[in-house]
DNA sequence: GATGAATGAGCGTTCATTCAT
DNA sequence: GATGAATGAACGCTCATTCAT
């Protein structure tokens, strides 16, 4: 097997793992066990350590989803409903790529001490980004008056929740459907979402 | 020293430990060390492993929140302004007990397979009952048309973002005065997050 | 057995251990074996890492190494004659206590970038006295003219071409008596070497 | 390239990296990436392990020097002038090729349990060789009384001590000029030391 | 009952070597 | 013949737990 396919179906074992059994038990020896491999030494060669490894995780990922996401946000007109493309792509995307987002939200909330891209700094930059899309909105006169910071933080959290309690209802029963996830439509929950942080941020309160 | 003495003091190590260090590095050892303890084994003899220690963390830190939280929450009259004083006594919790909060959260979110009380299904049977809250509040027409499961995952999830990124910001600066926490006035923003979850839910949409 | 003990049992260990199979070779493991201990987690409990243990090794070979030689070289009166006493005392110490002076050379020669106290800083720092001494000598009168680094560096060297030179023999001859090494009588050679660097710096190039 | 320009290249490689890093540190990882190779099997396909390489090593050192010393030493008349040819021809060399000295003397130290021409045993054979030349020049009335054995062991330990310490000085500061090491003029050194072990061995105990 | 000492599994990482191609 | 991929043992170290006293 060539070198770069070993990396990138390390790279998938990685994600498989730590989505599965969290990110502290997301050993190098469970990992290469996933990925086939008869010792952890394969994975310390194709990459630098374990931080190496979650970036190049965290890349895949991003990728994945910018991918995923980045045409339905780009096709929506007007910041609520780039808002809406946001929101309901995402959980759209844990439908499709679940153990990639659970994976994702993993390595972001544990890893401590890292440079930019891994850890906290990087949840904190996308939360900026938020911000940013909420406040540009404002401006626009789309949304009413709020707190960017305080809304950008709880939508992007509140998304993340349904990454985490996709996450448990998955771990104890794998024979849900694709489509359910913990007892809850996905996608469903996205536009029910979507919804209610529309009705939180719109300038006019309207009722749908 | 009385036994009762003894573990009281472990707990609270070990809350200001998982708060600090997280879940994954808060080792018997560096609670031991916190706790004035020279071994671990003191640990092991007041608790039956590691699950049982967590577990009295979180009852003791669920124990703080209740106290502080359930006389707001019980002196405020509707569906809504309970929904409110819950999400503002969280946030003003989280001013007074930064360590309580994020270790509580750090605990639920990563321990895997306990019983009751622990772990995701802890997280989960919370969100339940949120969610039991916001349906009564449909019931009793207070609140509009949404999936409440839904609502009660986003409003647990994004309190919890705040709960994280207090401990992110709280980490990289230790100078910060006791209320403002990641440059987020966590007072204000407890109002400004009800508002926000307050028109996502109100019946007619009120504005303020 | 009590704390302290262990501690002294490892460092022993130790200190044998580098002795016999050089500084590359003696790893935790088999400092462990050494030690009658069922692991090397022990070790690390004890000591912090492994510059930490050798650097423990190398106090107590110094301690021993002082204590042996300080009173013959504080007997000797002169300049010369303390570098005698200083020569023949360490020569003989390599007679009464070889695997500390081996395990000392090792240790001294193969650790890079530690601090005081280890490695080739605290070589270099020995052959800075021997050349004070030297140079107090030469201000004496007592000896000749010759760079005192230069000499300091030639003696010190010598001395541990003796150590370096009874560890090769040791290992392939366990049977050799204690006053033999190597087919070298190591008190005579302590002597003979004495007599050779007396004649290179003493002033008046006296003949015995 | 041809095969016999690899296998040199690779000794070259190795010589650097051993005397740079210590013969612990020099791993083939280490000398592959100093020879430009991708990978370590081409080490290990040119020569039968890392005994192999190494023994190539002290031949291509002793090679050298060899080249370096012989006619020096050839040309010098009487075992006093071939004792001094000898010292200041190795510390003369250690400024023209102080990664080849410090490789060899790491190698010699450090390997064990080797067949001739490694390790120990080399050493041991340099220093009877050594002692040989002192005996000839005692029965030639041109030396005066002392141990040949004790003697050549003191030189060569001496001579070794200063390509030791010029490890020590060039590690650490590598803008020293090519003929100063650790603040050693090595090529006057090497007439002081000459001047030294003259004064030790000669019959008359002539004064410079 | 309480504790200092010990345990063994597991961690990420480096190593020289082997093997199929 | 030459090489990229793989191997498994060993490294120092941390872990929660157990056990004799």
């Amino acid at each position: 097997m060539t070198e770069a396919a070993r990396r990138t179906q390390i790279v998938a074992a990685a994600i498989e793992t730590v989505a599965e059994l969290g990110y502290a038990r997301a050993s190098f020896a469970k990992i290469a066990d996933r990925a086939g491999l008869s010792s952890t030494s394969r994975i310390s060669y194709h990459f630098a350590g374990k931080d190496d490894l979650l970036r190049a995780c965290v890349a895949e990922i991003t990728g994945v989803a910018t991918e995923f996401m980045r045409p339905r946000i780009d096709a929506a007109a007007g910041y609520a409903a780039k808002l809406r493309a946001y929101i309901e792509s995402n959980l759209d995307l844990l439908v499709e790529r679940p153990a990639h987002l659970r994976a994702l939200v993993e390595i972001l909330r544990n890893v401590r001490d890292a440079e930019d891209g891994l850890g906290e700094a990087a949840l904190a930059s996308r939360t900026r980004l938020f911000a940013e899309h909420l406040r540009a909105g404002q401006e626009a006169g789309e949304f009413g008056a709020f707190d960017p910071e305080v809304l950008a933080l709880a939508i992007t959290g509140a998304i993340d929740a349904f990454v985490g309690a996709s996450h448990d209802s998955a771990s104890h029963d794998g024979t849900a459907p694709d489509d359910a996830n913990g007892g809850i439509d996905l996608r469903r929950a996205g536009t029910e979402l979507a919804d209610a942080f529309e009705r939180a941020v719109l300038a006019n309160g309207v009722r749908r």
